[in-house]
DNA sequence: CTTCGACTGAGCAAGTTGTCCAGCGTGCCG
DNA sequence: CGGCACGCTGGACAACTTGCTCAGTCGAAG
């Protein structure tokens, strides 16, 4: 991650639709250099993907809520450990949106998404289908102060590192 | 969002280096009609963008938390508002990756990520530097049980609108 | 001094893109 | 019922980009 890295992430993010001839144009380097960056970026796995980007809202969810999950801790009967199994269930709602483990009072984290407020309660009803899910308390998401982002600290990593 | 929609994305997300006329080609309809429905998919802003997904893991930032903000809810003597003040400041900091108002307890959640469980205290520090930030509580991530994903809502939504 | 890695600038065949066009079937409306 | 808008098809075209290769340059490290 050097300051050419930076640039080229930021390029790659401003214009996503830029090929690599392009990006080298605007860059100022060779064709071959860039095809080079962009390899070991991907290579190294700073660079996961180039999948479309997908707006919950505009497909119908405008609601987020942050749920925190409280998981039974003992291991069941027929041997599914409690996160596992949760986890394993809130992969199947395609409304959740992710989920990790997470320390302090409660033990799991998920985003959901959803069609209204009212809506939201289905949701929530189908992350409690779990057996394993003692408790849920439900944060609504009322707005968004700073959207997902990641090209700011790529440039810091670019500039330190 | 019919179903052609749906499996258009579900291609994209799987393969997103395809074009749109190998995409035709997976899904057995013309180019014309591919790019058409790539067209309508970005003007409805459901596709918000293909920039690259960087990785912060990959970038250095293994770490990831939930800061909780409680934020002062007086509207400052220079006028600024609270609200937007922790906003315009968490902006500057590359480490916060997003944050939402809320509903609940807190006023303000964070997403941030750190170099380690050490680095996290200077994160937090430098949140914490705006006046308008009454208190923090951190929740560290500690592993992920259901990565970010749009595309099961994406088909959810294509099999019912 | 030699070696090594990275970058440049060039070339080539093959493939893709953007943009047209005419034709066809379907559903809607007067 | 005729007419019309709309979306899809299949094809065409020039212009461009990609993946790949290669020789040459440069600076840093050994």
């Amino acid at each position: 991650m050097d300051e050419l890295d930076g640039r080229l992430l930021a390029l790659l993010h401003d214009e996503p639709r830029v090929g690599v001839l392009e990006a080298s144009r605007r860059l100022g380097v060779a064709r071959g250099t860039v095809q080079a960056r962009l390899d070991k970026l991907v290579a190294r796995g700073v660079v996961t993907g180039w999948g479309p980007e997908l707006d919950p809202a505009a497909l119908g969810y405008p609601v987020t809520a942050f749920l925190t999950l409280e998981i039974r801790q003992a291991t069941v009967a027929d041997g599914t450990g409690g996160h596992d199994a949760v986890a394993a269930h809130l992969a199947t709602i395609p409304e959740v949106l992710e989920a990790h483990t997470v320390t302090g009072a409660g033990d799991l984290v998920a985003r959901v998404v959803a069609r209204s407020n009212t809506d939201l309660q289905r949701v929530i009803d189908a992350v409690l289908a779990s057996d394993a899910v003692v408790r849920c308390s439900t944060t609504i998401a009322l707005a968004t102060q700073v959207a997902y982002r990641t090209l700011p600290l790529a440039l810091q990593a670019a500039g330190r590192s």
